[in-house]
DNA sequence: ATGGCCGTAGAATACGGA
């Protein structure tokens, strides 16, 4: 089975490069992050004439998640991150998917730092946490995928002193992320290429991705069980480079 | 140190993004 995370950066505004890309790659599932669309918006025909089944929790403007599935039952666990009734950006949806429970995550970014937004970021990470020691507890064979706006180490970004006090990369943010994956979590993608460059996301400016000025922020986190079943995995690169693309790449990972 | 590029809302420009 293979599982994709998109932060697709208006699902409008991109819905002939998703088409393009699902019908290439073809993934049985994917995770999309930054909708920006409400849910009566949402391209629903155009998903399912693409052959995938699929749940979304929009919101007008910003934020917006959705879980789409190849031919699957989608199974609808959480909308929205548990652990504060007054949160209402759309960055939490959790579904079962041939039986493997699915986390599709829109972290905040967290600038500018320090601030509320960083707090709201560092908040929403406990949150996260909580949420993901449940699913270690419940020994369910589990995948926290998406956004994390996070690059855990130097290695994960193209100029690490550049974003020494930006909130994609303060010490408190990468602990936060690291915590996380201490439960027994593994970075999919970091474990398939230790020690080598992999970035998801290109910045519009500068002429970013012809430059590989690149970060590794979209991440797959995987449960004690399916670590020894991750096949491969990969950065759709290329995507980044069509017209009217997202900022980010698409990134997959195949599970047996 | 700054601003460069995008989408959205909505009618000019502000805001969020990373």
């Amino acid at each position: 089975m293979r599982i994709a995370t998109y932060n697709i950066n208006g699902i409008n505004a991109r819905l002939p490069v998703l088409l393009q890309w699902l019908e290439e790659e073809k993934p049985d599932v994917v995770c999309l992050q930054e909708l920006k669309s409400p849910d009566e918006k949402i391209p629903k025909k155009a998903i399912e004439d693409a052959g995938y089944n699929a749940i979304w929790h929009g919101q007008k403007r910003w934020n917006g998640v959705a879980i789409l599935a190849k031919g699957m039952e989608i199974k609808e666990l959480e909308r929205g991150l548990p652990g504060d009734p007054d949160d209402v950006q759309s960055r939490y949806l959790e579904a079962v998917v041939n039986e493997l429970v699915i986390g599709c995550i829109y972290l905040p970014n967290g600038n500018p730092a320090p601030g509320p937004k960083l707090e709201y970021k560092l908040r929403w990470y406990e949150r996260l946490t909580a949420r993901a020691a449940e699913l270690i507890e419940y020994e369910v064979p589990a995948i926290l995928v998406g956004d994390y706006n996070v690059m855990p180490t130097e290695l994960d970004t193209y100029k690490p002193e550049k974003y020494k006090n930006d909130a994609l990369f303060l010490p408190e943010v990468r602990e936060a992320f690291h915590n996380l994956v201490a439960q027994g979590w593994t970075d999919a993608l970091r474990k398939l290429y230790p020690g080598e460059e992999i970035y998801t996301f290109y910045d519009y400016f500068r002429n970013a991705y012809g430059r590989n000025a690149g970060l590794r922020i979209d991440h797959f986190l995987l449960s004690p069980h399916l670590n020894k079943k991750l096949v491969s995995g990969g950065v759709d690169k290329h995507v980044r480079g069509w017209e009217k693309t997202s900022d980010h790449c698409p990134a997959w990972i195949e599970l047996k």
